[in-house]
DNA sequence: TGCGTAATTGAAAACGTTTGCGTAGTGCAT
DNA sequence: ATGCACTACGCAAACGTTTTCAATTACGCA
């Protein structure tokens, strides 16, 4: 099968080129009998317009690239075939493609990733994972790429961000405990490397001293970084003279771990302490027992992503820093 | 800043665009002295060559679609993104991008796929999640477009595809719960309608057989779809008369709910019951206890589909039919 | 019939590269 | 000096579209 063209079309009407693209693209100027003619051919030639050569007139690859960062393998990022599917799926009803480029934070990534927007490969970019300190960011925004974050940073830097507003979702959670008549509330956190781990640390303190409780240094850890890690802060916080009656876990997969520590002790999440999660896995809603956890409002999130990055490469007004609400998902561990 | 061109390059230095094109890509034809000249002002203007023109001419993208079935979502792949991130790695070493594309069974997002090709987005595509009756395999075979499948199918058309040999490693799985002296061996396996459900379950048939054990109709159940079917199941066969000493199970997350139904019973695993899982999540190693199972390749898994998808691509000779055998990884569920 | 206006249409340029072919220049042997 | 082989380089076409601009046609109205 030889390769169809708009010009084998246009010859087989007898029309030029000009017309069938016009025709094809629902232009005006194309007499209704010829734009009739045209699709019937087009039809019968099973043609597809050729997306390189429409990139290249029009400038633009209709094709977003999302920037992973995969530096922590395994990763552990359980909710990403999701997030990616819903992201994707978001991205096609633009008529978009979505290009995925996992980078480290090493220089030889940046570089590679500047490149996919120099090379115009892709019209613009999702920058996932942010650290607190972020290179990407930093050499992204200098030169003058086109991308929004998912996720902040501290770096002093203007640019447009989607997030999840960790520091409100673990302030309900904490508040949630608190409701529930605790008073002892660990908060298991992770490193503060990312940014995330520092605002849901935030939202912990918040919550802490709104409601006028003591902040127990020993309560508040950020080292969760591994499962090993996980586990060891935990048996800490259970062996301490008095122990938290609570856990704030800044993510499903520390309250599954701590929970597991927890169960070898003997003590049921929900009937001997309290225990509350960050995120929603499929996993939360099967554990023994179902963990109550805050919801990551994922569909928004690529929802957000998608229009604002439109928003950003057509210099449209409109939101360029957007916090969206975790939902509290009330189960059996607290 | 105006964008940077090979035109722009050639006009400072004072060259034809074709010299430059030659310089930079290293051909022949080109005097020392220029070469030099052209790189100072190529790195001098940080000039990137706009890879759609070069797509355009070269009549090739480098670009690679992987198409993943998406039907089920929440899709609980918890390897996604360590497989994706590989796999893009693996498509850097030669150049090229990595475009996902989600697709369900639909005939609509079949369509989808094989506009990728025939528009000129991706040179070839990588099929992932096959089931037993698949008809994107069909359509895309009959079409005559460039892909190879990962996982193998029952359709009756030919392909190329890399697999993981589940029959192998299940057979394999098996083999070693046999070993440990057991002889009342479930397995716990999933719907055929995945060909990877299939070949697994055959593997445990024939272990079975080659090992003259008695295979047990109640023994062999296909039907762990989702967690609450899991656990249903394995309760049921926790309650037979003569239930199984030991759990053959088609995955790990099988496994984990297995493990946690019989932990509901008192029983633990290593010491009351022998049970073995297949994928090595990152979960396995912290389960309590340690859950022995069979490894997936999946950095080879990664390095044949590539490897493969670029023979095909250029007709070259070599295996067309690639499977992989998984690793038997012993922790203390045996 | 003639004129003005609007609707169709086509020619050609443009997007940024690569590449086949032709030509000028160089050095070397005759 | 002439011929020859070879290198270095430029010209122009090609990849498949979209879009601008000008030209042609059709049509309504005086």
């Amino acid at each position: 099968m030889s390769k169809r063209t708009i010009i084998e079309i246009a010859e087989r009407v007898g029309v030029s080129p000009a017309t069938v693209s016009r025709a094809l693209n629902n232009m005006p100027g194309v007499s209704p009998d010829k734009r009739r003619q045209i699709a019937a051919v087009a039809a019968e030639l099973n043609y597809h317009p050729n997306a390189i050569a429409r990139s290249l007139q029009g400038q633009r690859t209709n094709t977003v690239a999302y920037v992973a960062d995969v530096s922590n393998r395994p990763a552990a990022d359980l909710l990403f075939k999701d997030f990616i599917t819903v992201l994707a799926e978001r991205c096609a009803r633009y008529g978009m493609d979505l290009l995925i480029h996992p980078a480290t934070n090493g220089s030889s990534n940046l570089h590679d990733v500047g490149r996919l927007l120099r090379s115009g490969r892709a019209d613009g970019l999702i920058l996932a994972d942010t650290r607190q300190h972020d290179p990407r960011l930093q050499v992204l925004a200098e030169q003058g790429l086109r991308f929004i974050a998912f996720g902040r940073s501290a770096v002093d830097v203007e640019y447009a961000y989607v997030d999840v507003d960790g520091e409100l979702g673990i302030y309900a959670a904490t508040r949630h405990v608190i409701e529930r008549g605790h008073r002892q509330i660990a908060f298991l956190g992770m490193p503060l490397e990312y940014s995330y781990a520092v605002h849901r640390r935030d939202g912990y303190l918040r919550a802490m001293r709104e409601f006028g409780m003591a902040v127990v240094p020993e309560y508040v850890t950020v080292s969760m970084t591994n499962e090993s890690d996980a586990r060891l802060m935990m048996a800490r916080l259970l062996s301490l003279p008095m122990p938290p009656t609570a856990f704030v876990a800044a993510s499903d997969m520390i309250a599954l771990y701590a929970m597991s520590v927890a169960a070898q002790r003997g003590l049921v999440a929900g009937r001997d302490y309290a225990i509350i999660g960050f995120d929603d896995l499929p996993l939360a809603a099967h554990t023994a027992p179902p963990l109550t956890t805050m919801q990551q409002p994922f569909d928004q999130v690529c929802d957000e992503l998608i229009a604002m990055l439109l928003r950003v490469l057509q210099h449209e007004p409109g939101p360029r820093q957007v916090l969206l609400p975790p939902q509290l998902i009330i189960r059996s561990t607290t």
